[in-house]
DNA sequence: TTGAAAGCGGTACCAA
DNA sequence: TTGGTACCGCTTTCAA
């Protein structure tokens, strides 16, 4: 015979495991949660009936009655993207340090998946960590009160808590190492997805000013190894006396690496490359990479910290807490 | 003024909002799921008042009626190795488009961890899909009937379901490819972890054999790029013979990759190097990695596939079913 | 040592 | 359009 509501077999509940064993479910309770005051005897023909018909406690039964665990929402555009997943493995394990559990969600890129990952993440989690890429007013609208840290948010983040990446020094001596080493004709490698040009854009201009130098030419690359690859060859097709570039992320810059040997440019003899994020990649590649290094470890346990804050209402961090300083780290390609 | 116990202040319910406007609970409820059957001007009292109070509905108590929304737990060893990476955004990819839920956990390659996330891990999912090292009957002890999914468990996993690698014709062809090339002397980097030899030396020794020759030289290598290195350099100061060499797996291979510049091997005229899994990073590294490769998206796929046929007892996945293939894949390393 | 009853915070079904 | 009531499955008092 088959149960109920279409939707399988009825669940097997603490109160079938009771009448099978002619006990309370108050003791079929304390047999499964090893509390005190039931005496051996019963407690093993408890266990035995629950193991016998397959019974397990209904997490959401137990959560409601409970009211510990908390669990957070992680959401990112692609688990795949080394940074993020550098991200991700450090706000999991922060998050394991405070016994947190941690529902993640990869939206692939898509907006759309964003938006529907959002609109279901509120009946699941106690709070949301993400990088994420709709305008506030519609994230405010699809979350609803719900604690939100904002991971690298460019825009400065109004309604809600944002761990910023300040790499604003990073890029100036950058910048000024590849001047200081002859270089003239430096250009940027940006990220094409958004319409304006980055900060870590807006830094690289600020540093070609403050070095004497007329804002670079900039190529814009899709994130990811190919997306560096063309835009280096776009750059250096038209301006093919540029001898060092700056690129958005380490992603693009290992693809600029890739072009440079298949143009036959040496690095860093022919052509400096630096990126930017410090990625552990970075190090593998030959040569490896100088890049403007974060502590991605740090970015991902501050946004835990900042949920917990926010969670606990103890007062969210300063400005100048949530943000994670980007320095220049030298190596093979600058 | 402070409330209740000691867990910060007491949540804001349902019926507190209903207080404040003057309705009933289910007018609340009705406004809030965005139902029929409520006149505008209360609807938006009740959103003003909800929004104001602070209200989120308890998730708990939500999906407690509403028995819908499954989530599984994912259980990797490290996040940051590039094959759970793979694997984890293949299990994501695919819960998503059943609208899953995935709570993942990062053992960090410990044990306790491991045992800790199983002992927590009940109470919080439908199911488990993980890459696990405890002995199966103490994954039984903790899992208590949890449908579980075992990723590539080398032992055959007797009462868990699981999904195996099957490399078994990959390797031959690996290690034949290196014979016709010419090699005699071929060895292999095993993984150190566990005591025993993996499955993928035991292929490797059944594939020399049947290609005429006599069991390699192997070395140990942690499961890293660090551990290939050493492992490599350690086999070639013991057999300086040996000209190419077969990895546990890409990360080692890698490893041998560096080590092998170091030493000033040429790869692949000095030494050939094929490593097994197939990962993304494999076609980075200089001289790109020739490999036995697997389809990770399949095998995540794969594992959460088993794990909705367990969650609705529709039978699972046959033997046959339940494998990946991994298969020669040859590029510049040999 | 055991059991009865009262919630936990919602939603669904009915009657008003 | 609204409200009353039962109930989801479990744990926590409090009596027995």
């Amino acid at each position: 015979m088959m149960a109920s509501s279409g939707t399988g077999p009825r669940r097997v509940t603490i109160d079938d495991v009771a009448r099978a064993v002619g006990v309370s479910r108050q003791t079929v309770s304390r047999a499964l949660n090893d509390k005190g005051e039931i005496e051996a005897s019963t407690k093993q023909r408890v266990l035995d009936a629950a193991l016998e018909l397959g019974y397990r406690p209904s997490r959401f039964a137990r959560g409601l009655v409970r009211q510990d665990t908390t669990s957070v929402g992680l959401v990112i555009p692609d688990l795949l993207n080394p940074f993020f997943t550098e991200v991700a493995a450090a706000a999991l394990e922060a998050a394991r340090a405070r016994g947190w559990h941690v529902v993640v969600y990869d939206t692939g890129d898509r907006v759309e998946e964003e938006r529907g990952t959002l609109e279901v993440i509120a009946s699941q989690v106690d709070a949301v960590v993400g990088y994420l890429t709709l305008p506030e007013d519609e994230i405010d609208k699809l979350t609803r009160g719900l604690p939100v840290v904002l991971i690298d948010r460019e825009q400065r983040a109004e309604r809600f808590s944002a761990i910023r990446i300040d790499g604003e020094a990073g890029v100036h001596a950058a910048i000024r190492h590849l001047v200081d080493a002859g270089h003239r004709h430096i250009g940027m490698l940006d990220h094409a997805a958004r319409s304006e040009p980055s900060i870590r854009h807006t830094w690289f201009d600020a540093a070609m000013s403050a070095c004497g130098l007329d804002s670079g030419t900039v190529s814009r690359a899709d994130q990811s190894i190919e997306g560096g690859e063309n835009a280096l060859e776009r750059l250096l097709a038209e301006h093919p006396d540029v001898t060092a570039v700056f690129t958005f992320n380490d992603i693009i810059a290992i693809g600029a690496l890739r072009a440079a040997r298949r143009l036959g440019r040496q690095v860093p003899q022919d052509l400096a490359v630096i990126g930017f994020d410090g990625l552990r990649l970075g190090t593998l590649v030959e040569p490896p990479l100088s890049t403007v290094a974060l502590d991605t470890r740090e970015l991902g346990a501050l946004a835990v910290e900042e949920a917990g804050r926010l969670l606990t209402r103890s007062g969210p961090l300063s400005h100048d807490e949530a943000a994670v300083k980007a320095e220049l780290r030298l190596s093979g390609s600058a």
